[in-house]
DNA sequence: ACTATATTTGACTGACCAGTCAAATACTAT
DNA sequence: ATAGTATTTGACTGGTCAGTCAAATATAGT
């Protein structure tokens, strides 16, 4: 009984999140958020209480997407070194993509909200401290399965190189938004994962064509 | 002739820089700055003509700050090793002290303030580019040397090092603002920035004695 | 047709925003 | 003293902001 549920709430958060990546959380006002989706301000405050709830939701629609693809990589049949491989490879091709959609260079949406608001929105820091865990985790996991296959030693903090793994990549993207510029990014980002991991070995050029390899380092 | 200048420029761009710095651009306004500063703010517009020519010119201040401190370290009597060993305390004690006063982990200003503004403001996002090279030219420097003395391999790219140098400590700073905790902090910076620079074996419990050793790898 | 409920609308509020400006003031040199 | 200049002041503007709300509307079950 009563009006059926319409996309409405699913097209502000997907709004948002087209926004705020392009440009941040302070310059975008829910006033452009509901002109950009065509939807009305009442509607808008009869889905989330205030804009920082939508952007809360918004972080965290979009990064079940993005968990979904990870996912997809990380727990296929790929070998590990192949999914970290692939890995980089997703990171830039979304930075690629996002470049040709926006005209500008996105950086991770979730750390430069994240930051942005840090001081000033507790559930916004704490929504993107979160995703940094779940994030973490997978690497975490497959970062064990190398440990166990012998792949990296069995002393490897693997707690701690997970953080690594993500902080490196972060540093990188949100300088490649800084700079507004690619380049770097396609050229380093691999490199620096395996560094990271402790792998600079299996780096070569061909890097998609790597398998299953032992080395001790 | 005239009446004498003040320190009121000079006083607006430290506390632009405070309230920045612990909350970022979009959330400080005008009012707040000028009111911290316990100026009018037509004063302010006597000396800026914009919000956005103030945070240019207080990163540059900042920057002009600490590139003293920073140059301080590298061009030292300090070996090539200390030098990077001394950096990577004294980021960290950069953002203890913050921690201290601010009571928030507040991460890199420059990196922060850039990544907001870069799809807005593109006066900002170039301030902080251009600082994120200058802060790179100083370690090429001594990445330079380190080759020169055979400390680093004669193929190091140096300005690649360079950068991934900032890019690695620039993701932990970030990730310790998003995180508001300094534990990773101190327990990674020096770590990373080592195994970035490709001296992994040069870490050791008692950083700060390291002296010059020559390691291949 | 009617009723209950889910959703949408548009007009509204009061606070705050960046930026303006003419007038006032404080100082220096003469 | 006075004239000239650098600086400060405070009141102002028009626009935008997040958030509110009562009324309108659309739909489903009866």
């Amino acid at each position: 009984m009563g009006r059926p549920p319409t996309d409405t709430k699913s097209k502000l958060l997907l709004t948002a999140n087209d926004l705020i990546w392009q440009s941040s959380y302070g310059n975008v006002s829910v006033d452009d958020i509901c002109n950009a989706a065509a939807i009305k301000k009442g509607s808008f405050y009869y889905y989330f209480s205030s804009k920082a709830e939508l952007a809360v939701a918004a972080m965290e629609q979009s990064y079940l997407s993005y968990e979904t693809e990870i996912d997809n990589i990380f727990s296929s049949k790929r070998s590990p070194i192949e999914r970290f491989d692939a890995l980089a490879d997703f990171v830039y091709e979304k930075q690629k993509q996002a470049f040709d959609k926006y005209g500008r260079v996105c950086g991770c949406p979730y750390a430069s909200l994240g930051s942005e608001m840090a001081g000033n929105e507790e559930l916004i820091q704490k929504k993107a401290d979160e995703i940094l865990h779940r994030q973490g985790n997978v690497f975490r996991q497959t970062l064990q399965e190398m440990v166990d296959a012998g792949l990296l030693p069995m002393n490897t903090d693997i707690s701690n190189t997970g953080s690594q793994i993500i902080t490196s990549m972060l540093g990188q993207v949100m300088v490649a938004r800084i700079q507004n510029n690619l380049n770097n990014l396609k050229k380093d980002l691999k490199l620096s994962l395996f560094q990271t991991i402790g792998l600079e070995t299996h780096i070569s050029g061909i890097s998609t064509k790597l398998q299953e390899q032992q080395d001790g380092e």
